[in-house]
DNA sequence: AGCGTCCACAGCCGATCGTTATCACACCAC
DNA sequence: GTGGTGTGATAACGATCGGCTGTGGACGCT
């Protein structure tokens, strides 16, 4: 199974190096174990002539049936473990950053009182994976994520609150005393910066169509909540952030205020399309009912209302 | 994927130590690799109360997909060989026996007639596996095989000439001086069998079928010729064999002669029914062609006009 | 009570799979 | 040419894996 995954990175980079370093681990690694690929099927896989790396006849063959293989293996251990889910009586809500507000305490209220045996976990997601454990091989029934969501075509997404976007500075910053700064005065400061892999979502908390092609530092890049305001306190740059985690994550060193001339963050609730456990659909019906219920601390609220786009 | 068969097995069994047997590992040994896989899983698959063995829940939601994945990945490794072997330009012929007769070589020139720059390799496979390495994730496009084959309705099969059944006895053997046998005679000899994994073929070579019940002895198992002849030599048991064979493997210590009131054997061309690439069909056209060609010393011959049962 | 069956556990060993360090070669810039 | 850069192969080594044998304990059956 690995050893698939390895082939089809390769066999998509046609570049060992890159396609080692997509997969974690080292180039000498990767290419032992295509080799021994290669020699289980006693068929060569690839030609590498020196600078190039091709696809030959049986690579080919393989390609397909590799991508078919890694795709049931997936779906395979997603569907393990709804049933264990289901025996259990569980359901998992990633997040990406306590983004819960006050919704997920509502939310699992109002559940309860449909499904009084099922119980809620909700768990940490890293910002790798900005799908908070919904994508891929991740073990999440739901998830609470920041749009734009990578994949969203998916997914089925539906925003449950808008908040303007502010930004936190380390105390001794030229504009830490201000009440509110324009985005035009941050352009030129060093950004904290998600991984890579977050994709679309990297480039909104970079504000990168604020800045009309006006280029973007990155200070360092961040994976987690603590990461960041550790990283905005020792000066290694600023990072804009969501209205409500400025107020969750007030720490010591560290400054927040609103941004002025950009566009709110919206925060939505996502899930697979193709999970039509009953439990599942009445925990969504349960949160955006939550969402579209007694008005809390300052949010905008979107719930049942907002411009959410039901994924396919 | 290992583990994906190992899960199937004793899925199927719902016993770790036949499952264990049926993959020749020990029981331990699978026990440990159920354990990982539930590890890797974060699930239990079976539940095992002391003297019973049962799937859970997330156990049979992955017993499909197990099926597939091993299904798919026998298939990829299938297409990946005829990829490698229509590259090289190969068909490879599976042989329980040295059953080609003058077949092979007739067979070869009329081949070549037609796809000058292809070859023929012949492959030599023991008797666990009756279909010749035809089956499962054998390496052989076509086989020449003994019927009846077990899996026969997953194959094509077209019956290339009948002999009859002849016996091989230790030369001091009490009828080894006879010029011929009934098969009433041999009823209380120890018999030599082919492996358990044969199936219907070691019934058939046992002659179940006319023994009408009267019990067999097995003196020994063998899996090829030269096991076959080294243990009618020492005295293990005598074995039932085609007249053709009888010619070919004669040697000292050992006697042949004809055995009346057997049906004949039948020898079969067989291949894949879904294997529709031009090679291998001008290989099954040029053999049937050379079958059904100048007759050769003495054998019966069916050809196209045979019995030959085309596979569904 | 004693035996057989069946699964789990422990201890051992060779193969596998990862690492880092280094080499060999092709290409490019100069 | 010469040296730098990028790429894949190779070497040496350590941790883990996947198999083995031997053993133990629970249960059913005589």
């Amino acid at each position: 199974m690995r050893d698939l995954r390895y082939f089809l990175a390769v066999a998509e980079e046609l570049n060992f190096t890159r396609a080692a370093e997509r997969m974690f681990v080292s180039q000498p690694a990767l290419s032992k174990q295509i080799r021994r690929l290669e020699e289980l099927l006693r068929v060569r896989l690839f030609d590498r002539d020196r600078r190039t790396v091709v696809l030959t006849a049986p690579g080919r063959a393989l390609l397909p049936r590799a991508r078919e293989l890694v795709r049931v293996w997936d779906e395979a251990r997603r569907a393990v473990g709804e049933a264990a889910a289901a025996e259990a009586a569980v359901l998992t809500v990633g997040v990406s950053s306590s983004v819960g507000r006050g919704l997920l305490p509502a939310a699992r209220a109002r559940f309860a009182e449909r499904r009084p045996h099922w119980r809620i976990r909700v768990r940490q997601v890293d910002w790798e994976d900005p799908t908070a454990g919904l994508a891929g091989g991740g073990e999440a029934d739901l998830a609470l994520v920041w749009l734009p969501v990578p994949g969203q075509e998916d997914l089925s997404v539906r925003v449950v609150a808008t908040e303007p976007r502010w930004v936190a500075l380390p105390a001794g910053h030229r504009l830490a005393g201000r009440a509110e700064v324009a985005f035009s005065e941050l352009l030129d400061e060093p950004f904290l910066a998600l991984p890579e892999s977050a994709g679309p979502l990297r480039d909104y908390w970079l504000a990168l169509e604020e800045r009309a092609g006006h280029p973007v530092r990155i200070g360092s890049v961040v994976s987690n909540a603590d990461e960041t305001f550790e990283a905005v306190e020792e000066g290694s740059g600023v990072v804009l952030l969501a209205a409500g985690n400025a107020a969750i994550y007030r720490r010591p060193g560290v400054v927040t205020l609103p941004v002025g001339g950009l566009s709110p963050s919206r925060l939505a609730l996502a899930w697979r399309p193709d999970d039509h456990r009953p439990a599942v659909r009445d925990f969504i019906d349960a949160f955006l009912d939550a969402a579209a219920g007694p008005a809390r601390d300052g949010l905008t609220q979107d719930g049942r209302t907002g411009d959410g786009q039901a994924g396919s």
